[in-house]
DNA sequence: GCAAATCTTGCGTCGAGTGCAAGTTTGGTG
DNA sequence: CACCAAACTTGCACTCGACGCAAGATTTGC
């Protein structure tokens, strides 16, 4: 890796953190571009060269994390639920973050959980998840990509997914991963059960 | 009603008609509140006094539709599920629309299509839907309202309703009444379906 | 027909976000 | 090392949405 990028990726890491510390300590909308710009020590036109909004800070990691959940249901071996491949995922992208993020989650989540722009954000952000998992799930059960079934689960799983997150929000730190799990596998095996009964009912479309 | 509220609803429906005609022509985008304020024959300032922003144009109707299925879950006697006082208000509404707003509707599904803006609206404005409608199914469940279950079944839930809306865009006007109630009844024997597997579980929470 | 409540409007302001063009830094090549 | 091209940074000007405020017009109830 080049100065150049390097020095680029140093820049993006500074916008972030010192942009998650104002919005603590001045809220998300009572911090402006210019304030950030002024703590990276960069100009506030070059900001939109990072970031394209002010809300793409605050989720400045989702891209990572879609990509990997899209790129695991892609490549999920023939047989594989989608149910299965979203586990295996989660238990992978837990597992990688415990060790460094966790007060950074939490403090993120206080910060969308009280501004309004950013829950939009991110329910903008599980729709993509849903989407792409609603296609693996409409792959699953030979349905048309864009019927009921496949998107009743999907939704139903991200409503688990979004849970998990507000989840870990609330108690004192139990062993992360293991909640999640416990959680994760109550959601499939509702969703399970719901696919199970309609298997005994004649497909409306 | 006096002149003065008579002239304000005028008003307010100049607004949405000048704009929704906007809106087809130039995009959601391409319109300025200073176009819609000059169609309606408005000062621009004015604009805020009816709608608190743009988009807010878009959904004039969402707040009526809202009350009424929050006031039909709370107001259903005791023993009527959620899911059956949704499944009334769903006909209700349907039914009482079903004369006028066809065509409007149309036009408003691929006006926010088109356009992430609303895309984002539409998805908080489903968010209240699934709020509520978590509350009273956790008063079925006898469960927690924060808990993952009720959370689970609204999110399907509302994806249907969301689903809905989507379908009577494709299909080229069937008995719009009927074919929701098939959509619904499937998602909510999916529901049921899904509940009925996690009775046989121990509750994880 | 008058006074209070309510609406409308214009003005000023802030902040997000974009296009553009000039300047600066970096990378590669001879 | 010198030089050119590509990429990055910055300032400037601008559009647009949205809000606060205060002055002026309208409606209402008495």
């Amino acid at each position: 890796m080049g100065l150049r990028e390097r020095k680029k990726q140093r820049t993006r890491e500074t916008i972030v953190r010192v942009a998650m510390d104002l919005f603590a300590e001045r809220g998300f909308e009572g911090t402006t571009i210019h304030d950030i710009a002024a703590s990276a020590e960069i100009a506030p036109r070059t900001f939109f060269g990072y970031f394209r909004s002010k809300e793409a800070v605050v989720f400045h990691d989702f891209d990572a994390a879609f990509v990997a959940f899209s790129a695991r249901l892609h490549a999920r071996p023939a047989g594989e639920t989608a149910f299965v491949a979203m586990r295996a995922w989660l238990l992978d992208w837990i597992a990688e973050r415990e060790d460094v993020l966790e007060a950074e989650d939490l403090a993120r989540r206080r910060l969308v959980a009280a501004t309004p722009t950013l829950e939009a954000h991110e329910r903008a952000n599980l729709a993509r998840f849903e989407a792409v998992l609603a296609q693996a799930v409409a792959e699953d059960l030979d349905a048309p990509a864009d019927s009921l079934r496949p998107h009743l689960v999907a939704a139903a799983a991200v409503a688990a997914l979004d849970a998990l997150g507000r989840h870990s929000e609330e108690d004192a730190r139990k062993p992360a991963g293991e909640e999640a799990v416990a959680v994760l596998d109550e959601a499939l095996a509702f969703l399970q059960g719901g696919l199970d009964a309609l298997r005994r009912r004649p497909v409306a479309q």
